[in-house]
DNA sequence: CCGTATCCAAGAGGATACTG
DNA sequence: CAGTATCCTCTTGGATACGG
């Protein structure tokens, strides 16, 4: 489980080490959409393997950016959802994309333009 | 060198791999500041090794966020500044930043802010 | 001053099999 | 359905030495 640090010198490399890595701010735009469950999500992140879904989800929960839900069922539903502080993040993220999309045009690269960007753009 | 995929299914994915990583964001946001030359970054980024910084810069300016230019002079002098697609990174780094400060104080995180989030938030 | 080249360690990420 | 548990690969990043 990855730790944060106790201090760090600037803000931007606490939000690496919080949202970072491959899948994280994947996992939080697609739960911008709303609570959503963990196959669901799967389905969403097209080629994330459950290992590294559950151990990301798990490292947003510990860091207060998402909150999970147990319903004790047979068979079990469990419930991801963004935390006030998750919330937060939002708007950035739709920065970050709106970015990516303009930065693809300029490039040549393709944009198969997906699920929640068209959500967002609605 | 890290190359772009051709297409990419959603725009964050695209991000991610151009701003990914453990450095980019803060040479970026480094940048923001001003033309800077190698070794001045070098003092900004504490614990880059030379090849890290040589490394990400190429990319970065590979991937059309930063410019190099060159100076023939002894000793030579080489200086690096953000493109007009990196300028427009500036905001959405600057969201990150300030919800990194946030969030920092709801986790008791120690923030020594760092010199760039000073010059923005004047 | 601004790099390159080489080698190496650590960890992120993936494949697969199994379970309450 | 929603996970664990292993094992393994590959990339990222760091240390060090050398060069124009």
């Amino acid at each position: 489980m990855k730790e944060l640090k106790s201090d760090y010198q600037c803000a931007i490399d606490l939000v690496i080490d919080v949202i970072g890595g491959k899948w994280k701010v994947l996992i939080l735009w697609n739960l911008n959409e709303g609570v959503k469950r963990f196959n669901e999500l799967k389905r969403s992140l097209p080629n994330i393997t459950q290992k590294m879904l559950t151990q990301q989800l798990r490292e947003l929960e510990e860091h207060g950016l998402v909150e999970r839900t147990v319903y004790q069922e047979v068979p079990p539903r469990v419930e991801y959802a963004t935390t006030e502080m998750g919330k937060k993040l939002q708007s950035t993220l739709f920065e970050m994309c709106k970015w990516g999309d303009e930065y693809a045009q300029t490039q040549g690269i393709t944009m198969n333009r997906c699920w929640t960007t068209y959500n967002f753009m609605d």
